[in-house]
DNA sequence: TTGACTTACTAAAGAGTCTTAATGAAGAAT
DNA sequence: ATTCTTCATTAAGACTCTTTAGTAAGTCAA
């Protein structure tokens, strides 16, 4: 997977470097492996109990973790189970779609607590800024918690998130949002950190932990919908680039069996022009197709058999063989997993894919469609923000308290 | 470039956890920084002196560093100057390709002490096998060393290895260097540890570390000779993929301004076909170009004006600038820069390469032609194998000694 | 040559971390 | 009630690093 150049070995470090390191990973245990006793932890991570149970005393000191009960199960005295606080801090998670927003609410651990869809209205980025904050308020609302509670925001947006002027760019499909401050707006209207991330790169993540690729390394999310766009997970981490725009394959110079053109959508990306959902739609109807106003309807057609929706269908197949091969000539992934509005349909697009797949190379790419369905970026969403929101709450409570 | 998602925190730790951190820190801090003194070298990794005079002791004990004078540059007590023992290991390089063999010879430390160029007249893989030890041992040879001295040797080859049955597949150049058991055959003839990585893969790290990608990150080393591959290095280390496969973009299912044909050369790779070497001649050649036998000559001929050869080099001109932004689109890299033999003539591919670039997206991708020339693989294979052999003997010397 | 100054080296004491081992506490089994 | 089992706590020991203070070995200037 990698070929290592020696270097890169730690700094020097002073002792008191164990202990923080011993914290952390106990931490990560426990939100990780939920309850346990000091018993099973000290076993678990190979330190003896005086350690776990000093650290443990420690992250209960500034708020952490807490005790709940005890255990029941042993012949012996009873052990105190330890737990993660789950209300040390409470996460939004939003994907912004041309379409749909879609809202979780999650505890730090990463539990669900509530969820919304809502149609996309907004005609400007100001009144998406505000129908976000709303999104999120009547999700929150509706599972009873308050709005003030949630600590922490994460938006999954297209495009790719720039820091240095806090603007999203190549987010063609939502030309009002890639104006420039869109973070202070968000962070300022929604009164909390927020966190601006690819939706893709969040889908692939949440895929990786939740979905079709668990456990997969490295791991590609191939999202073909209304944009498209690959989010790669290596060693768990989304590889994204110099600037951010890793994986935005919407912009592959090429568009299947048919030559480039010299009048390219050089903005929306050739591929994406090609490929993506409008497209789909575009081509059947050239191919004389009527009534399909949607990629939905034309894969609906072109399973009762009508020739033009099929016929559009196989080009879809013919553009996927030649772009999954790329992604393997490039990556090399375990997986890829197909999602998005048209990805899921690979039933239809598989057929035949096999084949092209051979004659293209003799690369060999293990495919399997998403398992979460439209929630993908969601769920990814609510992975990176825990993480995030974690990270964030950890800092502040080791700066607060040990620190006097 | 990262999108981190938590884990990954250091597994629980003990005390002596430090004392084997520092130590391998203060050698590695010594292997790129050159001899210092012990005060110098406790400024630098600010560990206090006692702790940086015990860690080197220990580690001359074992053989891994020794004194050599006094420094001579101070107004109080002369200090003792500390090295790493160049002697401790020797590694010969060797990069196997269709037409050359090329050797270095290098220290632990990296100095290049042989150097050959040998012509690769092997008809079958067991005598290229001894074609590689006869030029290790001439090239040690003229140099006045000992073939014995030599502890580690690292084969550049095309192609990938294959650990499972210890061969390189998708060396289509060297059909007979394929056949399984390579590696035992390499070990056994050279009677010493050999490693096996990817031509390109190592060129990347060559010119990472040494040529036009010092300090770049992440990197992407674009070869395009006898065949075309790139090199990916991420965060120091190159990125491999899943089976070795990541960066084989000889497969790339795209062949130019010209649609895929249904008989693809797939055991060579689609774009590979149309764009290494020696299809730059076979393109001149049907264009009407005369006496032009190497793609050498046909951009000898381009520079002079001859349509023809112009025209060839403006196809390569023309399927460059789509594999260039197919790369940003994927890897989104902070440089790219470009060698091999046709690599090397970007002066030549390079005009109206900007507009075109522009002209499919609005990636920007940074590119520059390669500084190292034909040694580029030899050179990072030299890198790779003094890590190697520095992590081997690390390894064998703290389990040899301090374990008693 | 001598003394002041500068820098390198060494040794001892102190603080932080972990572990092992011994002891006490709380429940189950007999 | 006694014994067994497991959890919890405490004390002692080992390892690491740092700080501090003292000694050694040079340069520089009078």
């Amino acid at each position: 997977m990698w070929i290592r150049n020696g270097g890169a070995s730690a700094p020097a470090a002073a002792p008191s470097l164990l202990r923080s390191m011993n914290q952390r990973f106990i931490l990560d245990w426990l939100y990780q492996n939920g309850p346990a006793t000091r018993p099973q932890i000290s076993r678990a991570v190979g330190l003896s109990q005086p350690t776990v149970f000093a650290t443990l005393a420690n992250l209960e000191d500034v708020g952490l973790v807490r005790t709940r009960g005890q255990s029941e199960e042993s012949n012996g005295r009873p052990a105190l189970i330890y737990e993660v606080d789950p209300g040390a801090g409470t996460i939004a998670a939003v994907d912004v779609g041309r379409d749909w927003l879609r809202v979780m609410v999650s505890d730090l651990v990463g539990t669900i607590l509530a969820r919304a869809e809502v149609r996309n209205t907004a005609r400007s980025s100001k009144s998406l800024v505000g129908m976000v904050k709303e999104a999120i308020a009547s999700a929150s609302g509706e599972a009873g918690i308050e709005y003030t509670a949630i600590t922490h925001t994460i938006i999954a947006s297209p495009g790719v998130y720039q820091e240095q002027d806090s603007r999203v760019i190549y987010a063609a499909q939502l030309p009002e949002w890639q104006r420039p401050r869109l973070y202070e707006e968000l962070r300022d209207t929604l009164g909390m950190p927020v966190t601006i991330e690819n939706d893709v790169n969040l889908a692939a993540l949440g895929e990786h932990g939740e979905g079709a690729g668990r456990g997969v390394n490295p791991f590609v999310y191939l999202h073909i919908g209304t944009g498209i766009g690959i989010g790669i997970v290596i060693d768990g981490k989304v590889y994204t680039g110099a600037t951010g725009a890793a994986g935005e394959i919407g912009f592959l110079p090429f568009a299947g069996p048919e030559p480039l053109t010299d009048t390219v959508d050089r903005e929306h990306g050739i591929l994406e022009a090609a490929f993506a959902a409008d497209s789909v739609v575009e081509y059947a109807r050239r191919l004389g197709l009527e009534g399909a106003t949607t990629a939905v309807k034309v894969f609906e057609l072109a399973r009762k058999g009508v020739a033009p929706a099929k016929k559009a269908v196989q080009r879809q197949t013919e553009i996927l063989a030649a772009l999954l091969t790329s992604i393997s000539a490039f990556l090399d992934p375990e997986l890829i997993v197909v999602g998005g509005g048209i990805g899921q349909n690979l039933d239809l697009l598989g057929v035949g894919l096999a084949d092209r797949l051979n004659q293209l190379s003799p690369l060999r790419p293990r495919i399997v469609a998403s398992v979460l369905g439209v929630d993908v970026a969601v769920r990814g969403a609510v992975t990176r923000g825990v993480a995030v929101a974690r990270e964030a709450i950890f800092a502040e409570r080791m700066a607060r308290i040990p620190g006097a």
